[in-house]
DNA sequence: TTGTAAGCGTTATCAT
DNA sequence: ATGATAACGCTTACAA
């Protein structure tokens, strides 16, 4: 694995010491080196000291690969995403190091890009790396095949969830996030309140707009415009979905976003219609993408789906079943959570973004 | 390494198949078994054909630990990052993955949240891994002590160079993406250019600023303003920037910007003041971070570091390093390119967004 | 208390 | 053309 001696090299030709060279230098054999480095068995601490002393002066490090040979474990998972480009993986991968961190667990990171040939591929090279376990990070709420591994390894999907109905997923509360987006604009006053969002043939959305309906309906009130705004993720919808809604319903007084983005463009059309947000009309947004939610003026009240939770669940239940836990199959839903800010009338001091 | 017989267990209990086990299937012994499947070696075709078609039979997949353990190579490569955060990671790790895929490669993911005692424990566990080589990723153009690896291990810095000079380095051409921006608006028959950007205390802003002053400096113009408007990273810095910039020098008829965020806050304001971009304004932005530049109403011309080039370059070389090839130390730069779309006047059709 | 040796799953070097 | 067998670096019975 490490190349060395080549012409090329800078550093020192050197051996990797194993615990036969600790053993050496410690003069003891290599089984008690073992239990030395590893506190097993009894020894003298004398001993004990020597070869701790002797694998420290030879910058000793265990080799994993031999360990994990023997002990059939290599306290290794993967993340398999179709998504590390939109602000989604990262906080999920936060998350997941969260919990994995604890444990001493290294990830390998596999990106398919959309395409299950890649998948499978990896799929392939992960049961060969025979790594613990794998959490499967789809980017939409759907139904996908199971992961085709064939070692048996547990599997954790996230957000897209396995037609296995014996498999686990964790998932975000798209329902709860509409629902807490609508509860707080009803908080704040408001009673004409519409929705613009992305693409109904996606459920995310759908359910975004169910957990809105469900509040209004709980209310005796009524969508403003008559209905939802689906259309595209992006602000430039925002913008021409904000002049529709306001076109089919002038006296609106709040917009529930189904993304951030589509919040960004919506509220462009609003200042450039000269209208104050929140004065004239509040605005929430979704995803809590900070960079965009943040840059907005006014900052946008947005719904956090809590992705960072809903990685460190899924890899705390990946553990779980790692360490023979029973896991049952189904869904877990991990609660979303508003984020408050100047959009909707409240007033908040924040930290400045410190970002590049 | 697979959890299996755990009474939790959904899969049917099944041992992991070995070359033991294909090669009692096939009749034969576990040398031949190796040959057969690694294409090595004398071997009757029937013999040959019997044990792939024993191995595919038992689903045998080689363990790549046992593997490694006696080639010495594990195919594993770590990115060690500060950033997974920022738009910033993700070309990256693309790149990366561009050119370590085609090798069968597998990425370890670190994260070191910035904290140097992170980076030191992840630096430890990659050593005993055995991983071939580490990418180190840096979120700034600074100067870092080197990785902490006793072992020798090839490691490649990305950005943040390395104090020791004869680590390798790969980078962005900050400079250089000053130098496009500038001529560009130079191009676009711009004469009375402002620049905003970020804080005066980081190179990289402040090699952004130097390749536009070169280029001024080559037409014998001067920058609008008077001055370099150092700053936040953040929109509303763009904002207020932006009317300073304005109020120091109201004739200014372009702004480059160090960040699309800022850009984004730039040409808020100039639409606040009724100033249309590019009409009356161009804009650069820097970064080309897809939602921010191309969400921009207009969409925003902006220098791309290319990231995506940076991380491909840099898996490069560390393949090279790994196969023993010798690579000097010293910084190697990426030329950036510029997206144009028409915040500069030029008109571009361009596929909807599809993320979201 | 310490040393010896078997075994984890491969590959490679010999014999045969 | 195929089969034993010794590594690879470690842990762990078991023997001393």
């Amino acid at each position: 694995m490490i190349r060395r001696g080549g012409r090329g090299d800078r550093t020192v030709s050197q051996r990797v010491p194993t615990v036969r060279d600790v053993a050496a230098r410690a003069g003891v054999s290599v089984g008690t080196v073992s239990k030395a480095l590893n506190n097993r068995g009894q020894l003298r601490d004398e001993t004990r000291a020597r070869v701790v002393a002797a694998a420290r002066e030879l910058g000793f490090r265990p080799n994993t690969l031999a360990q994990s040979l023997q002990s059939g474990r290599t306290y290794t998972v993967a993340v398999i995403t179709t998504d590390r480009f939109g602000r989604f993986g990262n906080p999920l991968m936060l998350g997941v190091e969260d919990a994995l961190g604890a444990d001493r667990v290294s990830v390998f990171l596999c990106d398919t890009r959309d395409d299950p040939i890649r998948e499978y591929h990896h799929a392939q090279t992960l049961d060969e790396r025979r790594v613990d376990g794998i959490i499967v990070a789809g980017r939409r709420k759907q139904t996908r095949a199971p992961l085709a591994v064939a070692s048996g390894v547990p599997v954790v999907y996230v957000i897209a969830r396995s037609s296995d109905p014996s498999d686990f997923c964790v998932t975000t509360d798209d329902v709860g996030g509409g629902v807490l987006a609508g509860r707080h604009l009803l908080a704040a006053g408001r009673t004409r309140i519409g929705h613009i969002t992305g693409p109904e043939r996606f459920a995310d959305p759908r359910e975004r707009a169910a957990g809105l309906q469900q509040v209004l309906d709980e209310a005796g009130l009524s969508l403003a415009g008559g209905q939802v705004f689906y259309g595209e993720w992006s602000e430039d919808w925002g913008r021409r979905a904000a002049e529709m809604l306001l076109h089919a319903a002038p006296d609106t007084d709040a917009i529930f976003c189904g993304s951030d983005q589509l919040a960004r463009g919506v509220v462009e059309t609003l200042r450039d219609r000269r209208l104050r947000v929140p004065g004239d009309i509040a605005v929430v947004g979704f995803d809590n993408w900070e960079p965009m939610a943040a840059g907005c003026r006014p900052p946008l009240t947005t719904v956090d789906p809590n992705l960072r939770e809903v990685g460190r669940v899924a890899a705390t239940r990946l553990l779980d079943m790692i360490a023979g836990t029973p896991v049952e199959g189904g869904v877990e839903t991990v609660p979303a959570w508003l984020m408050l800010r100047e959009s909707t009338g409240v007033r908040l001091t924040e930290p400045p973004l410190g970002s590049n």
